[in-house]
DNA sequence: CATGAATGAGTTTTCATTCAT
DNA sequence: AATGAATGAAAACTCATTCAT
């Protein structure tokens, strides 16, 4: 896998509405701007985000998701076929955002320390900006109700990821081995830092996760 | 917090079912060889442990362990007052039970490097020994149905940690900051690891984990 | 307590549904014409008062109050948050009609033998219209489901009596002694031969009812 | 139907437990003093009374009455075939009792203001010796778990009281009219007088229990 | 005999989904 | 298209009864 895969994200995304790449490359975009029919979709996709990042698939109740959307119970089945439906829907929009966000004009000619810097950058930003949207990922990742398109989703930033970690190994700047450890490392040591601010441990100020940052490069330079 | 509160954590495991320091010390040790009285209830442990960590507490129906266990559903209740109190009841057992690995004669004397080893090998004994059960824990760390008792027990193995990356800290060893970062770090970097492996991406070999150990290392040293 | 506090029943009746005094008021009268979201709840309401009133609460299990109401199981709990609402409802909207048919326009001047006389004919009224409304509320009397509201009801038919008992006694037209025995003596009598009739011991003619209406005179006059 | 028929009703007391005339009508007698076996079928007996009163047939759990008889709930069903012969043979114990206590050497040629001074004087008696019994026949007068036995020994108290209102109407001493309706009413007095006790509003002090037979005779005389 | 742990049928209650309006 | 009342299947939980000890 290489670092073209990342054109496939999008043609992922909201797969359960359209199935042409193109469509479903730009109705994320425009989501907030729709109109007729779609700002009651997104209120449900809001409202669903929102309850099943505090009370996880299992423990939210549709009409509670339909009372918090400002919609009808019914409506929800009009823009989703099931309650498995919008939850992949879900996964699928804002793992589809986060893989955007992160790949959309990688520096791909950087030194391993500066795409180190841009991925953690970015993963912040998303962090900041979609606070629910991180904990519902985390959440959700494996759920048996997850299908396969969502299951397929999470290889697309792991992918490019773990190629941009051989380039970094071949040059000798980061320490040899299965290239998947130390996207986990890295990983892990941001989702970590996410979680000890969930409890109440930790403010992510830029401070911090600054040092999050360092410490994640020095895990794993060479 | 210091290193001492490590005795409290066997009190704290399965207080829903005895009181007693003593006797809750006990009680864990001997779970295996249990007499008729409690083969069922250790059953319904395990057969809770197994669904909560695959399903959820919400997505697994009382019925659906008890047919697991091999027990009748109402029998369930002779043993739990709810479902609730079996999942709290759960995650005390096991998060006792980590605490106690990892904090048993800890070396307090050695070096910060010697004292990362040993808590991470005790954290991979534990993975490896009891995989569902770590599963469990992560899954359901801050679940809304937790309730005081199960939220205190956290609090005992991340204190003495603390504690110990402050002294490090204070003879130069480990990074300056905030302590918790350099322990959500060395988690992170764990629970990546494992994660990891559950997504099919990764096999915790000796190596891998003896890797993992050492960006753990590097992520947190001076 | 005095004659006015009748006005205050209707506005305990019913008391689950809407709290303003004056639609608490006006709520039952129209209750038999209700429009389309009413005729559930009565429907629920009449299945509840026939099975209560035969079996008991704890005897009627809510899925056969839904059949016998004609209505799903899960309706029943969109009109009552549970069993326990469910009956206390009930008692206080029969409890509430019950105070109503016998304190409304009540004659306040009119003699002892008289007023008797008024009071016994509504009671009977209530029965022959309403048994197993009246069945109903003797067998729950003191059950502990029910609330605070449902028992303060009691009191707005026994106060007034009770006054009209004290009114006569002073003018020597009523035995001495306190009002409570008298009131026990009428209303048992009437019980008394309701329940005989329950038994097939006795039919409930006019003559029948006139007769007892003389013993319970004879038995509290002075 | 005649007073000898009061023979009868010790023949039916019990009746699921023996079935021999005379055993029947010595077995409760003995009660208190019968020795293996017997104590723990009084303990039942016992605890089933008071639940039974206070929380009815189906809302007393068969367990709470083992511990509150301080056996095993197993053991219940060594003496009785069932929750439902359980409580006929209670119904049919204090039902018999009752009767016995009424009928046994009742003056058959004393005057009917004495008949009744008798009557509502032994009728007390059991009241203040057994409340807990009364408010349990009362209660249960005509549960559909009671079996034919149980409703039949209704009668056997019933049948004599009729018998001497009879002989007392063809005097001229008590007013015309179906003998039922005036029992109902002397009934009616007592039992409106004991739950107005029960409900805290009035103390079943003698004066006012005689009192209330005062009423009784007054309701009913010609 | 006596027990009380065990059970599954039955209870109350919830909830994903449908459908008449 | 939108709704939310209605539903029944399934959830959590209870309890009369059995049976191994």
């Amino acid at each position: 896998m290489n670092v073209h895969s990342a054109i496939h994200i999008s043609a992922m995304m909201d797969a359960n509405r359209e199935k042409s790449v193109s469509e479903a490359f730009s109705s994320y975009r425009t989501a907030t701007s729709t109109h007729s029919g779609g700002s009651k979709r997104e209120a449900i996709l809001e409202a669903a985000l929102l309850l099943f990042a505090e009370r996880g698939f299992h423990g939210t109740p549709v009409p509670l998701m339909a009372k918090k959307a400002g919609v009808g119970a019914g409506t929800i089945y009009r823009y989703f076929e099931s309650k498995e439906a919008l939850v992949n829907a879900l996964y699928q929009r804002w793992k589809g955002r986060l893989g955007e966000l992160v790949l959309t004009d990688f520096q791909l000619d950087a030194s391993p320390r500066e795409q180190l810097r841009q991925y953690w950058t970015r993963m912040c930003t998303f962090v900041r900006e979609h606070p629910q949207a991180f904990k519902f990922l985390e959440a959700h990742h494996h759920g048996p109700y997850l299908d396969e398109t969502s299951r397929a989703l999470e290889m697309s930033i792991l992918g490019p990821a773990l190629t941009f970690i051989e380039l970094a190994q071949a040059k000798g700047l980061i320490k040899a081995g299965p290239p998947e450890v130390f996207l986990a490392a890295v990983n892990g040591i941001l989702v970590g830092l996410v979680k000890a601010s969930w409890a109440g441990n930790l403010e992510l100020t830029p401070e911090i996760l600054a040092q999050g940052e360092a410490c994640a490069w020095e895990a794993i330079r060479a």
